[in-house]
RNA sequence: GGCGCCAUAGCCAAGUGGUAAGGCAAAGGUCUGCAACACCUCUAUCACCAGUUCAAAUCUGGUUGGCGCCU
């Protein structure tokens, strides 16, 4: 019943932390397929403020889910899911290995556990008015609401959290049903697939200046033109793709909000933050590998073996290598 | 050497007799259709010593350190 399952290598951690050359050299060495579970890079144009790989980088390695969208499109899990999906059907029926890499950990989960997403559409105009009264009537009205249909979500979600209480509303008034509820059903799930889930990280304080020097790089290899070209092409910060680390900062600058170097420190900031964000939402995740880069001395031809090993003991791949 | 000013958490900073605002950073956390989003939690006894007072970060004296001016 194990081997009915499809396998599937997850490579991921905080930003900058260097995912992409490993993830690389894992394809190359198992003959993988790279899927990017990264909400950003799937938008063209946006290249050097998502740490997008180059196309000498892949060194013939496929990656799948980069440049689909222009940066006007809308994107969110339930449709990086279906890609993801369709992907790794076809990685699989060409006798390859699917390997997901990216930060994005929502979209990781998503697709690991085949977390169902498609019992509600979407409705637009119940999310508007429910936003209008977020915004006349204040948060705590909105919870209330909440506290009366689905209790165990209001517990849950603060009401400042407008976002989520929506969405919880949005559900229920879809369903019928608690979107508490649904969650924890979906939580008992086990994965269809037959996975590692590496996440591979490193020394807090090296990997902040990781961070730092890497948005310097950005700077140089001109990330500053890759924003006006964006705006110029009418991209606005409404937009979730202009809401990426790098876009809104400089486009904060673009407007005059704040001088260039302002912008490149909340950027970097920001960035640490996130890159925080990412390894607490890793912890609390089961079934995690963890894979301190210390702990190999920083040598990737040795975290290579490790993860190699790991897979062959989970049976994942049994290519000799 | 003299005169004046200042000294509150890692940083910025309120408080001028009644038992330490706030912001930032750091740290921890939530997350199941916007997730590089949105949201939450959280850190001090006020340079040091002595005194006045029922009560001092707040008043007095001294010590140390810093800043400015003068000789």
């Amino acid at each position: 019943m194990d081997e009915d399952r499809g396998p599937l290598i997850v490579l991921t951690g905080p930003t900058a932390v260097g995912k992409t050359e490993l993830s690389i050299r894992l394809a190359k060495r198992i003959g993988g397929e790279i899927i990017s579970a990264d909400s950003m890079q799937v938008y063209r144009g946006m290249d050097i403020g998502s740490a997008k790989v180059t196309l000498s980088e892949m060194r013939g390695v496929p990656h799948h889910l980069i440049d689909i969208l222009e940066p006007d499109e809308e994107f969110h899990v339930v449709r990086f899911q279906e890609y993801a999906k369709n992907c790794i059907r076809e990685i699989h029926a060409r006798g390859n290995i699917p390997i997901l890499t990216g930060g994005t950990g929502f979209y990781i989960q998503a697709v690991l556990y085949d977390i169902d997403f498609t019992e509600t559409r979407a409705d637009q105009d119940y999310r508007k008015e429910l936003e209008r009264l977020a915004a006349s009537r204040g948060p705590e009205y909105l919870h209330q609401m909440l506290q009366k249909a689905d209790p165990e979500s209001a517990d849950a979600i603060h009401a400042n959290n407008v976002k989520r209480v929506i969405r919880a509303l949005e559900f229920y008034r879809e369903t019928g049903e608690k979107i508490s509820a649904h969650n924890e059903a979906e939580r008992q799930k086990k994965s269809p697939y037959r996975f590692a889930y590496f996440v591979l990280n490193d020394e807090r304080s090296r990997l902040y200046a990781n961070i730092d020097r890497r948005v310097d790089q950005m700077m140089e290899r001109g990330l500053l033109q890759e924003v006006v070209r964006l705006k110029e092409k009418g991209y606005h910060r409404d937009m979730v793709s202009m809401q990426g680390l790098g876009y809104k900062e400089i486009l904060g600058y673009l407007d005059g909000e704040t001088t260039l170097d302002e912008a490149i420190r909340i950027l970097k900031r920001d960035t640490r933050h996130f890159a925080k964000r990412q390894l607490t939402w890793f912890r609390r995740e089961k079934d995690v590998i963890w894979v301190d880069k210390d702990r190999f001395a920083y040598d990737d031809g040795k975290i290579l073996e490790y993860l190699l090993e790991v897979l062959q003991e989970k049976k994942i791949t049994d290519r000799r290598i």
